[in-house]
DNA sequence: GTTGAGCGTT
């Protein structure tokens, strides 16, 4: 029994669930169970833990089996102390099985009749002071350097900010696209957040990756540098020497093109006009 | 050894 979240999701078809903020880091699904089978049938049990380190990340999973159950476990839960830390019930609202919930089945076994009884709740607020000062947040933020070049982004963007950034990079702030809704939407916004920032993501993943394919994979160019843009004109360090970079020199010297260049990337010219595997000549 | 926002896996 205590191989929660060992083994995958078991069975999802009718389960509920629940979010698990605030727990200890150390806490684990067996110290959980006991807690939340008390009030119902709890199917599974998921703590999500850092792959690098493998810790807690300090939320967990519980899935419960019937979802008036479950609503009892949030309330009665929610606001309790386990190992000696206030840890906060909730639904899980951005599961795989969100969208049941979604449905309207949660909806239809919860009336709000059943949800007046949510009177205790002190931590609510306290949270909720956290999130009006958000000064911890810009802290962390800060800390965190966002220059990471978008194609990186695409690729291990996605797994990293699961693992460490998410969560102490702050997610409303846009540095991509700053949008008024993103300011401090939360709730639904989020969907579209993440929509949007894959929706950008396939972009961008697409031209470059299968740019990359379709031509000589490796040998385009040692640094992989986004196109061409036109700003390299603006460079304020480029010589105005005509000879060096001039128009024609791209015509003529058609070798100097990367991409064409996929026959040897170094070593061509040098070797061409040095044929000493020394480079005196250039030093 | 720490931290503390936050939504998930074989």
């Amino acid at each position: 029994m205590s191989h929660f979240g060992r083994s995958g999701p078991p069975d999802i078809t009718d389960t509920y669930s629940l979010l698990v903020l605030n727990i200890t880091f150390r806490t684990t699904a067996d110290d959980l169970y006991p807690l939340f089978h008390k009030y119902g049938k709890v199917v599974d049990i998921f703590i999500p833990r850092d792959r690098r380190t493998g810790d807690s990340r300090g939320f967990a999973f519980v899935r419960y089996k019937y979802a008036d159950e479950a609503q009892k476990a949030v309330e009665r839960l929610d606001g309790t102390m386990v190992d000696g830390r206030e840890i906060t019930v909730q639904f899980a609202k951005y599961g795989p099985n969100a969208e049941r919930i979604h449905k309207g089945k949660i909806s239809e076994a919860f009336p709000k009749s059943r949800y007046r009884s949510r009177s205790r709740s002190p931590r609510r607020r306290h949270r909720d002071d956290y999130r009006d000062k958000d000064y911890r947040r810009r802290s962390r933020s800060r800390s965190r350097s966002r220059s990471l070049d978008k194609n990186d982004r695409d690729r291990r963007g996605r797994e990293r900010e699961r693992e460490r950034d998410h969560r102490r990079r702050s997610r409303s702030i846009s540095p991509r696209r700053p949008s008024p809704d993103y300011s401090k939407g939360r709730g639904r916004g989020r969907y579209d957040d993440e929509r949007r920032s894959r929706s950008l993501s396939r972009s961008r993943s697409r031209g470059r990756s299968r740019s990359v394919d379709s031509g000589s994979p490796g040998r385009r160019s040692p640094s992989p540098r986004r196109s061409p843009s036109p700003r390299r004109s603006l460079s304020p360090r480029r010589s105005p020497s005509p000879r060096e970079e001039s128009p024609e020199r791209n015509g003529n010297g058609v070798g100097r093109s990367p991409t064409s260049r996929s026959v040897s990337p170094r070593g061509r010219p040098a070797d061409s006009r040095s044929p000493s595997p020394q480079n005196s000549d250039d030093k």
